[in-house]
RNA sequence: GCCGGCAUGGCGGAAUUGGCAGACGCGACAGACUCAAAAUCUGUUUUCAGUGAUGGAGUGUGGGUUCGAGUCCCACUGCCGGCACCA
């Protein structure tokens, strides 16, 4: 047959199309298979290699479950919110609007060139009103059930652009934008209260299938760590500085306490603090390092002690003096903690720079020349003195002080709740009113979708404000509760909120009743297979698992875990090893390859490249030898008979059932080498018969559909390949009669001896001793032991 | 610093999970076809010694377990990813 993938691509594309063999069907009696990929960011820069990636091992195991007899959902959609169409707006002047439908069209159109077979149906778009008004929805819904609060926290703020920076935008504490300084102001702040859900996220992955890797990232993550809170007197005060610590069992070796600069209790106690003005310099200083800074620079301990103010050590009712520090965190456990130097690195090398005593209550280590952080026994330290279990010593105090009234055991998370809003003009508007009388009210659900009002000017408003509080026919507005006049928040959401659910609506895209229909989500969910980018599997995972947890609780979904089964590819880099970057040069556009050689061979060559989950570089000569194998895979037209080869049989039932077990394991690339190792075997016995052929084209077909779908069309098919049964194998016809195994003397291979497959021992043990080689090998020498693994290997031992 | 991953020919990568290392592809070399080139086809291709049969070495480094180690254990080196003064 001859090739013209520019011909055959497009035409098999309409007809799939036009036939709509990929369209999900809602309540089908078949089994379903929801496969799912990260919908992709519409930048203007249109497709990557790395989505075709992405995409692709969803695609090859939706194509193989279709021809399995399934009823495959494999959506795609745009999560199109976000600053690159903001920034580009502004600098255009184009309403983002506009940008982004000329960006999904574009998108659109370069998936569909691939042959990717999404239900395009389904498409959603999380800038349409009609879906972000369920994105706001389900934000009324956290609100209403409390997980929704606001509080000061301190951002990073460019003084010179007037604008808030994300984290991403502020490294080195320069601006992104202007390259100046970037200074730390305070500022309230909308957060969801997603550590209400840390132990339901961390144990939830019991349940899912998901790799250790990925397991582990979300588990650090989350952090979770369990000690101690205990509260510590203000000697002279009526008022206690709580700490956590997760090593209560340590309480009598503490000798100082560390506040961090922005602890609270420092200005109220301003009054009798001495050195007032030294610390409020000292604060100073700390408000200017970014977060940067202050995790960067760990090598050097600053601090300062606080003058006229002395905490109570509970347990030994000794005086020990306070500390202001800077590696003591506002934003982790109660931000003070106490300090035991003599088993604490950090504490170590401030105790020693300050002068402070270290006194030792775990034995080991030498604690003159550092912290001993290991096991040992209790000592200096009372009722505690003699424990050796850290576990059990940890327990006792735990006891002693709840008992003593002095704090309780407890848990901490490093995961930090939410900070849930942007002062960004393209993103969903938080639909919350302030009212001067009613406080914060929701806007009511009917009022819904809460439209972004059309404005002329995207630019960040001054002082960190959002474009939105410009605009006041929006910001100005009645309470719903008392009919008052009343503001509306005018933060949008960050661009995690549509990403966190839309999975879900996936299930139900047109529904203007709920978010997606119960009944649908029952059947739909979960996902049974989720592949995406390893970057992702902290936040992103976690934030929609946590939105998908909560609407679990409230009854509006049918499963706690959202994700079955979870994957990530491997980054496709540059041909010179390092990361495609547009200032590197050595950015591949999917699109060119697809012209030049077909969307076929780019698909094969994507899979081939290596291991799916590892990354792997570019390489132009690849891709043609991978143009080279389908040219050839084209010729086998030329090679059909009637009736099977029986020569061919055992290879292609082998075959079936590498491919089969292949795709499920994401091993697509030996796969791919198995069926290009069959090419080599049809060409070497020169025919092949019809159906064997077809079974050839079934096994390729997931990667590369449009040439088989061609070739079964010459060969006289009936339908369509692509939804055409899978083949199956015979186990039997997989097993070669005789094989081949190789022969050991001492361990060292020295031949190979044909045998039958079941060879007996004492059978195989004569046979492989008459290879003349192993027989000179064995000649004048005491045979210690003979060893032989049925269908693996024989091996003799001599002395 | 902590957690995780990886390391195999000139290159991308295989190896039934402890059993013939280098499948499959690229590249290179030789040959065929061609006036010639490209394309295609046929061979060879881990490395060292040897015309050869063959023999030695070989999976980042050093040690260990085993009849047998790319695979398991210990120590180290180098790269990649994540988190980072987390109390």
């Amino acid at each position: 047959m001859n090739y013209d993938f520019k011909k055959i691509e497009p035409k098999w594309q309409k007809k799939w199309s036009d036939a709509g063999i990929f369209k999900a069907v809602d309540f089908s009696e078949k089994p379903k298979f929801y496969g799912l990929v990260e919908f992709p960011y519409p930048s203007g820069a249109g497709m990557h290699v790395g989505h075709i990636k992405a995409y692709s091992s969803i695609e090859v195991i939706s194509r193989k479950r279709r021809m399995q007899g399934y009823n495959v959902l494999m959506p795609i959609g745009f999560d199109a919110f976000g600053l690159p169409t903001e920034n580009y707006a502004v600098k255009t002047n184009t309403h983002p609007r506009v940008i982004t439908d000329i960006n999904i069209e574009k998108f659109t159109r370069q998936l569909k060139s691939v042959g990717f077979s999404f239900d395009y149906d389904r498409t959603i778009d999380t800038t349409d009103p009609e879906y972000y008004k369920w994105t706001q929805w389900i934000f009324l819904k956290l609100f209403e059930h409390g997980l929704v609060f606001r509080d000061t926290t301190l951002v990073n703020y460019c003084p010179h652009c007037k604008v808030v920076l994300a984290n991403e935008d502020s490294q080195g504490g320069k601006c992104d934008i202007c390259h100046s300084d970037v200074i730390q102001l305070p500022k309230d702040v909308w957060y969801l209260r997603i550590t209400k859900y840390a132990d339901k996220l961390l144990y939830g992955l019991d349940d899912v299938d998901y790799p250790e890797n990925i397991k582990l990232q979300e588990v650090n993550w989350i952090g979770r760590s369990t000690g101690a809170f205990v509260n510590f007197p203000i000697a002279g005060a009526d008022e206690t500085i709580r700490i956590y610590t997760t090593r209560p069992d340590t309480l009598f070796g503490v000798t100082f306490m560390v506040m961090a600069p922005e602890h609270p209790l420092i200005d109220k106690y301003a009054d009798r603090i001495t050195n007032m003005d030294q610390i409020n310099e000292y604060r100073e200083a700390c408000a200017k390092k970014t977060e940067f800074e202050r995790t960067q620079l760990v090598k050097d301990k600053t601090g300062l002690k606080i003058e006229g103010m002395r905490a109570v050590n509970p347990v030994t009712g000794k005086e020990v003096p306070i500390f202001v520090a800077d590696y003591v965190m506002m934003g982790y456990g109660t931000g003070a903690i106490m300090a035991v130097p003599a088993h604490d690195q950090r504490d170590w090398e401030f105790a020693k720079k300050f002068g402070i005593d270290i006194i030792q209550v775990i034995k080991g280590g030498d604690i003159e020349k550092e912290a001993y952080t290991g096991d040992g026994e209790m000592i200096n330290s009372e009722y505690l003195n003699g424990y050796t279990n850290k576990k059990d010593s940890i327990a006792r105090m735990c006891e002693e002080i709840e008992k003593q009234g002095i704090g309780e055991a407890g848990v901490q998370y490093k995961m930090k709740d939410w900070a849930f809003n942007r002062q960004r003009y393209w993103g969903e508007p938080i639909p919350l009113i302030h009212c001067p009388k009613c406080g914060v009210v929701a806007v009511p659900y009917e009022e819904l979708p809460l439209r972004l009002p059309e404005v002329e000017d995207f630019e960040p408003g001054q002082d960190g404000q959002s474009p939105l509080a410009r605009i006041d026919s929006f910001v100005n507005c009645t309470c719903p509760k008392c009919g008052g006049a009343a503001k509306r928040e005018t933060d949008t959401m960050p661009q995690w909120a549509g990403s966190s659910w839309y999975f879900l609506r996936y299930c139900d895209p047109h529904n203007d009743k709920a978010f997606a229909d119960y009944k649908k989500l029952e059947y739909w969910m979960p996902v049974d297979w989720y592949n995406g980018g390893m970057e992702h599997v902290t936040r992103h995972l976690l934030y929609s698992r946590f939105w998908h947890h909560f609407l679990y609780d409230i009854g509006e979904v049918n499963t706690p875990e959202p994700y079955a089964k979870r994957t990530a590819q491997g980054m496709i880099l540059g041909s010179d090893g390092d990361k495609m970057s547009k200032s590197k040069g050595n950015v591949v556009d999917p699109l060119d390859i697809v012209d030049q050689y077909g969307a076929d061979t780019l698909r094969v060559y994507i899979m081939f490249m290596g291991e799916y989950g590892a990354a792997a570089p570019w390489n132009d000569s690849s891709v043609k030898g991978c143009r080279r194998y389908l040219d050839r895979v084209a010729g086998l037209t030329d090679l059909v008979v009637d009736g099977d080869v029986p020569e061919l049989e055992a290879g292609i039932h082998k075959a079936i059932k590498k491919v089969s077990s292949d795709i499920e394991e994401q091993k697509y690339n030996t796969a791919i080498a198995a069926l290009m190792s069959l090419l080599n075997d049809i060409y070497k016995v020169g025919k092949i018969g019809r159906s064997q052929l077809i079974d050839y084209m079934k096994l390729l077909s997931p990667f590369a559909p449009h040439i088989t779908e061609e070739m079964y069309e010459v060969l006289g098919g009936e339908g369509f390949l692509t939804v055409s049964a899978w083949p199956s194998y015979d186990e039997a016809k997989t097993v070669d009669a005789e094989i081949e195994i190789g022969v050991q003397v001492n361990g060292k291979v020295r031949g190979t001896v044909r045998i039958p497959k079941d060879c007996p021992r004492d059978q195989a043990l004569a046979l492989g001793k008459a290879d003349p080689k192993v027989a000179q090998l064995l000649e004048g020498k005491t045979l210690v032991k003979e060893i032989y693994v049925p269908g693996r290997i024989l091996n003799y031992v001599v002395r």
